[in-house]
DNA sequence: TGCACGATCTCG
DNA sequence: GAGATCGTGCAT
């Protein structure tokens, strides 16, 4: 198991997501306890013109870090009472993340950060060099088979609503 | 300073 | 189908 460097997150979101799929994301509590889920499911969202991604409104204290690097985390608050993990992707000043829907045994963005104990604390979280939260790539596991849908919840986006963006991880592969 | 609105989930 | 619940962005 070897943890995802850097080059892996810079690059543009579109290639990044399904790539995500079938990866292992640890969460390390101390030092006797982590925790490794499947990745399963997850949605990209693609700079300022996308009006589904929160950068659409520009650099604002909670996009800021989307404007990063790749391979930050960027945790937000929805309805108030669900943070949502997303992986930034790209390089400094394109703004695109990948959200995390899905890991093996827990559908939901708001379950899985609930379940892993994920909050604001992660916001700026760098997962190339953090000693509790990180992925994994698992050797022989690669090119899975996925499908694709439109992306949840983003009925305000107009065009881009309809962009299939969401990436979902085959019950079966050939491997 | 106030207010409308979510990249959700659970229960009925 | 509706309610819970609060940080953020933008209008006052």
């Amino acid at each position: 198991m070897i943890r995802l460097q850097r080059d892996f997150f810079t690059r543009d979101a579109l290639k990044v997501a399904p790539e995500l799929l079938g990866k292992s994301l640890v969460r390390r509590f101390n030092d006797t306890i982590s925790e490794k889920y499947l990745i399963t499911e997850v949605e990209a969202y693609c700079g300022e013109e996308d009006l589904a991604c929160h950068a659409s409104k520009g650099r604002t204290t909670r996009t800021e870090i989307m404007y990063h690097n790749g391979g930050l985390v960027y945790v937000y608050l929805i309805y108030g009472m669900y943070w949502m993990l997303n992986i930034v992707t790209s390089v400094n000043e394109i703004p695109q993340a990948v959200l995390i829907r899905g890991i093996k045994g827990f559908n939901g963005p708001g379950k899985l950060t609930k379940k892993l104990n994920i909050d604001k604390s992660f916001y700026g979280e760098d997962l190339t060099n953090s000693d509790r939260i990180w992925i994994e790539n698992i050797e022989g596991l690669n090119d899975l088979k996925y499908k694709t849908t439109p992306r949840i919840g983003i009925d305000y986006a107009g065009e881009w609503k309809h962009k299939p963006w969401r990436f979902i991880l085959s019950e079966k592969s050939d491997h």
